[in-house]
RNA sequence: GGGGGCGUAGCUCAGUUGGUUAGAGCGUCGGCCUGUCACGCCGAAGGUCGCGGGUUCGAGCCCCGUCGCUCCCGCCA
């Protein structure tokens, strides 16, 4: 007989009675009923009631047993009677009557329990990490992620795709976020850099001719965190291929997530291929944000023209730069007392206010009413109940502002508003492409442009035209979208791609239009710009975010329920102690000398 | 860097307008219990009310500061 155990704690069935089994496990739960002990014993496959009878030669010492100590039992596999059979454990018609127990690990007093499904301060679950992850829930979460991997490593394999591990050590790179630096021995004053992102490494190994590259990539940015976002690192479905357009990537990678979402989707419905495509502009307009949730089925509506007509005599959106209309449908049943919440709630994301027109049926015709009705005529308001698809029994909320502020304002009313009313569709993954990014925006701060995403796009836009542009063309060069796209779902963002820019000529170009001089632009990309010079093939990719992946099909709110060992909001490794400080033997190897902030007094 | 929330027993929490010795459940320890599966019953131990200062006859509660955790803004594709 094995050492431990024979069979799982998850394995026994009524089938197995008549045998003897060995289990290893942990004490899940103790019953001492004086003359009879139970003892759930759990391990990672499940939970098996054991049974010690007083006059076993176990029980003196099984009695002792308490929660999560380590025991190995050994005795025959029972039948339950019919009376005791336990319908919600899998192997519930069965137990095992210990006639031999040893006790392979003590517990202290516990500072997190295990049994039960209460919920902890996050301190105290990062602390005890291990004790969080023998739970039911956190267990699964980790599994499912590890199945999703999985799953994912085969879709994207079965289409042609080769995983390669590129760098961890490497330079720092273009992306926007703070560098982690890890300071180098051999060569002092220098300093590697963990990757943002593998994304020049997956560049230079298409121009390296492997044609269809992917990797589980770690990820790593010295940025706050977020609930939704890891502080330090994360992991990214990160993939690359060549002589392929935008439409091409979109059906290499739209297979692998609708078949990886309906794999362990659970019951809950995934919107179909092809994923619907709206342009970033349509996005700020009709959901006043990049990342839409299309679950909700508010669709914002421009009504400035409305506002701007000379017989509407309503002030206070004249010559806005932008104004909004944000359909609450059934709104009108409300109280006035949630009108004036939803203004306060407004006022408190920053706006001026939030002017709203509640529709109601007079005398078989739809009426507007509210404190700005009576400024607008009855065609105006009709035209408002035209655009925003409403009707009597309907209201409608008005965002006025510059634009960027008043898209924004409306898209997170329009959020608001669909969880305030219940209007969101359950238990479904709605995905989409956001495609058509601006390549540049204005700087206003600044007085100049930059770019607005990733520098490594390729610009939609003619190439001999692009060459010639006039730097000081902001016109036309705010115009330039880039063959960039990202891919939504739920409202969340998953991932960022791009057709690449492999032409040397239109990236020092795009960077010129950015500000950087060309010897600047060589200066900082010269590896890669180099590399382009030597026969690139055109390509492009994405990089879907595996935790926000997990997050989603797992449905928890944040991503320290699907990460093995994540850090704290301040980015610290709790169980680890990580950062800590060092000897100063090794900061004098690695050339370092620390320079304490220092205390305002 | 900024804003909100939280901090009371090992854990989850309650604690009235500022008023006697700060309570409950779980856990721990002791006792009873032969069919439980959130076992039950009896009893006990366990507290720097995050920390420091202040107001007051009196502070868990009010004020100031500080630390920690968390959510958000900034930041981050």
């Amino acid at each position: 007989m094995h050492a431990y155990r024979t069979h799982t704690c998850g394995e026994l069935r009524k089938t197995d009675v008549g045998k003897r089994a060995r289990l290893s496990g942990w004490i899940h739960r103790a019953r001492d009923h004086g003359g009879l002990l139970f003892i759930d014993l759990r391990d990672h496959y499940g939970l098996t009631q054991c049974v010690v009878e007083p006059d076993s030669p176990a029980f003196a010492v099984a009695s002792e047993g308490r929660s999560e100590w380590v025991l190995t039992v050994e005795g025959p596999i029972v039948a339950r009677s019919a009376d005791t059979v336990n319908p919600n454990l899998p192997t519930g018609q069965v137990e095992l009557r210990i006639e031999n127990v040893t006790v392979q690990s003590r517990a202290e007093e516990l500072p997190l329990p295990v049994f039960g499904d209460v919920d902890y301060p996050e301190d105290i679950r990062l602390r005890y990490r291990f004790l969080d992850l023998r739970r039911e829930r956190l267990h699964r979460n980790i599994m499912l992620r590890s199945n999703v991997i999985q799953s994912i490593r085969r879709r994207m394999v079965a289409q042609g795709f080769t995983e390669f591990q590129t760098p961890i050590l490497t330079a720092s790179s273009p992306e926007g976020a703070r560098d982690f630096l890890v300071p180098s021995r051999i060569h002092p004053g220098r300093f590697y850099a963990l990757p943002q992102a593998p994304q020049q490494f997956k560049q230079l190994i298409m121009v390296a001719g492997f044609d269809r590259y992917f990797q589980i990539a770690p990820c790593f940015r010295d940025e706050d965190g977020r609930a939704d976002r890891s502080p330090g690192e994360f992991y990214q479905l990160d993939f690359e291929m060549s002589f392929v357009t935008q439409e091409d990537v979109f059906a290499a990678i739209e297979p692998v997530l609708a078949g990886v979402f309906e794999e362990f989707a659970a019951g809950r419905n995934v919107s179909g291929t092809p994923f619907p495509r709206i342009p970033y502009s349509e996005a700020m307009l009709r959901y006043g944000s990049d990342k839409p949730d299309l679950r909700n089925p508010i669709k914002i509506a421009d009504v400035k023209d409305v506002f701007d007509r000379e017989d509407v005599a309503f002030k206070a959106f004249k010559n806005k730069e932008a104004v909004r209309a944000i359909p609450a449908p059934g709104a009108a049943a409300q109280p006035r007392s949630w009108f004036d919440r939803m203004v306060d709630w407004a006022k408190g994301e920053g706006a001026a206010g939030l002017g709203y027109i509640v529709f109601e049926e007079e005398n078989g015709a739809v009426m507007g009413k509210g404190p700005i009705a009576k400024f607008l005529p009855a065609d105006a308001i009709s035209e408002i109940a035209r655009r925003t698809a409403s009707k009597a029994g309907d209201a409608v909320f008005f965002a006025a502002d510059r634009e960027a502020r008043a898209a924004h304002l409306a898209g997170h009313a329009r959020l608001k508003l669909g969880n305030d009313l219940d209007l969101n569709k359950k238990n479904v993954f709605e995905f989409c492409w956001i495609v058509d990014f601006p390549m540049y925006e204005w700087n206003e701060d600044e007085k100049r442009i930059d770019f607005s995403h990733n520098p490594f796009s390729m610009p939609n836009f003619d190439h001999q035209r692009f060459l010639a542009l006039d730097t000081g063309d902001k016109q036309t060069i705010l115009g330039i979208k880039a063959f960039q796209y990202d891919i939504v779902c739920n409202g969340v963002e998953l991932s960022s791609g791009a057709i690449r820019n492999h032409k040397p000529e239109i990236m020092l170009k795009a960077f010129e239009i950015a500000g950087y001089a060309r010897e600047e632009t060589e200066r900082r990309f010269g590896g890669m710009l180099n590399a382009f010079r030597f026969g690139a093939p055109p390509h492009g990719g994405s990089a879907p975010g595996i935790d926000r992946i997990v997050m989603l099909l797992s449905d928890v709110p944040n991503l320290r329920e699907v990460t093995m060992f994540p850090m704290n909001q301040q980015a610290q490794d709790l169980l680890m102690g990580a950062p800590s400080e060092v000897t100063p033997k090794q900061l004098r190897e690695l050339h370092i000398r620390v320079v304490p902030p220092e205390k305002s007094p």
